[in-house]
DNA sequence: TCTGGGGTCCTAGGACCC
DNA sequence: TCTGGGGTCCTAGGACCC
């Protein structure tokens, strides 16, 4: 005998809290209950998240808002504009029960977590009693699909969300009839370009692709498609790593609530974005090697333009990070022509431990006294406020400021906007 | 007129080397 | 007119995810 065969068969489930951003909201504001309610991006361009009422309504995900303002209008839909600080508090609060009720865990998304479980045959039971606790402890909803891989888990959890009991648990033999239910298109890993590229060559539903010629799809689809293939036969190649990789790239950039045409004000939004990515890698005990920075032209049909700036050797000090991304794009920037929207990345990302020092540059103590200056200013606006002290040339007023006109109160994190109620 | 922000991975092709 | 073969590294761009 094999000692596969005696090996317990692992699971993984998928959970994923149901209309994330909008069950958020409805923590706290009773009256958004029962109602159809959207959630849109910065800028309160686009729907990026709808409650089961808005999506009845027949709202799309991901649509400009401007074009369903008379739907909105009409069937009195409650918009709110993404509060990020409140939705990642919420989603912490969320993995923390997870992380303290399984043993292997990976955060995939705000929303979502892949749980590994061992078979037996409470799976479902348990799964159950999951959702129970987290609904019981923060108010969100969530659906838990299972299946012997993470694509599988996946497919399972569409059908959670549909079930009474917004749990699924996908056996073996029940993969071929539900996956020759499933078209291709809702396939995780399936995105619009593959999708239409099956459809026209036959490949219709999971069930269909599943059953395709390994040579026929790796040649076709490459090996990430080739692996989707497996996934979806039960054969897991999407393995959850056990230390998360570092970042490669951290990028700060935001559409402008209005078209900024001037350098001074495009510089002060660059200024803004590096100091920004500067605070993030910081946090991750990281320097970056290269800057580049972009600005995006209004409208979008007039292009973009981008630079990048090699630092001599990595940084995470604001001042240079601030100095590279102006210098690098703004000669290249055109006074009066309207921006949309700019940002920075930070690219080659190094841990700061392993820091690779430039033999030509002289090491005075300066450099040392600015990495002490970026602790004690992230200390400091830690314990006082988000950004509390900035530098001057991210500018004071900032009226090219993402516009994000109907926010709700940081709940969770300021004191200041705590819940208040009358008895 | 109006359409987000932040990531990852893979491949093709160019530059360069011997 | 003819003018190799095999490698590595890097980058841009495409496709995907939430």
């Amino acid at each position: 005998m094999n000692e596969q065969a005696s090996k317990p068969q692992r699971y993984f489930a998928l959970v994923d809290c149901n209309n994330f951003y909008v069950s958020c909201e409805r923590v706290f504001d009773l009256t958004l209950r029962g109602r159809p309610v959207v959630v849109v991006c910065n800028n309160d361009g686009c729907i990026i998240a709808r409650s089961n009422e808005a999506k009845a309504l027949g709202i799309p995900m991901g649509a400009p808002l401007f074009q369903y303002n008379h739907v909105i209008k009409k069937e009195k839909i409650d918009v709110r504009s993404s509060n990020y600080a409140l939705y990642g508090d919420i989603s912490a609060r969320v993995m923390k029960i997870l992380e303290e009720s399984t043993e292997e865990i990976e955060v995939y998304s705000i929303d979502e977590a892949f749980i590994e479980m061992t078979a037996d045959s409470k799976l479902f039971e348990e799964a159950m009693a999951l959702r129970k606790k987290i609904l019981q402890w923060t108010g969100i909803p969530i659906s838990i699909g299972i299946g012997r891989t993470k694509t599988l888990a996946k497919v399972a959890n569409r059908l959670a969300k549909k079930s009474k009991e917004n749990v699924f648990f996908l056996k073996e033999e029940a993969e071929e009839s539900v996956l020759a239910e499933l078209s291709v298109e809702n396939i995780w890993g399936i995105g619009r370009r593959l999708s239409v590229f099956l459809e026209t060559s036959g490949v219709t539903t999971a069930l269909d692709l599943r059953r395709s010629c390994d040579t026929w799809v790796k040649k076709n689809m490459s090996v990430t498609g080739l692996r989707t293939v497996f996934e979806l036969r039960g054969i897991p190649c999407l393995l959850s790593d056990d230390a998360p990789s570092a970042k490669k790239s951290v990028t700060s950039s935001r559409s402008f609530g209005r078209p900024v045409v001037s350098k001074l004000e495009l510089g002060e939004a660059l200024a803004s974005y590096a100091a920004r990515a500067g605070e993030k890698i910081r946090e991750e005990g990281m320097l970056a090697s290269y800057l580049s920075a972009f600005v995006v032209f209004h409208p979008y049909t007039t292009g973009i333009i981008s630079a990048r700036w090699i630092f001599p050797e990595p940084t995470s000090n604001t001042p240079e990070l601030i100095f590279a991304a102006k210098e690098a794009l703004l000669p290249l920037y055109k006074e009066g022509k309207p921006c949309r929207k700019a940002g920075v990345m930070l690219e080659g990302l190094v841990s700061s431990a392993a820091k690779q020092r430039d033999l030509f540059i002289s090491h005075s103590k300066k450099g040392d006294r600015w990495e002490k200056t970026m602790s004690i200013l992230d200390d400091f606006n830690k314990k006082v406020g988000y950004r509390a002290i900035r530098f001057a040339s991210e500018g004071i007023e900032k009226p090219w400021k993402t516009r994000r006109a109907k926010c709700s109160p940081r709940y969770t994190t300021r004191w200041e906007e705590v819940l208040k109620i009358k008895i």
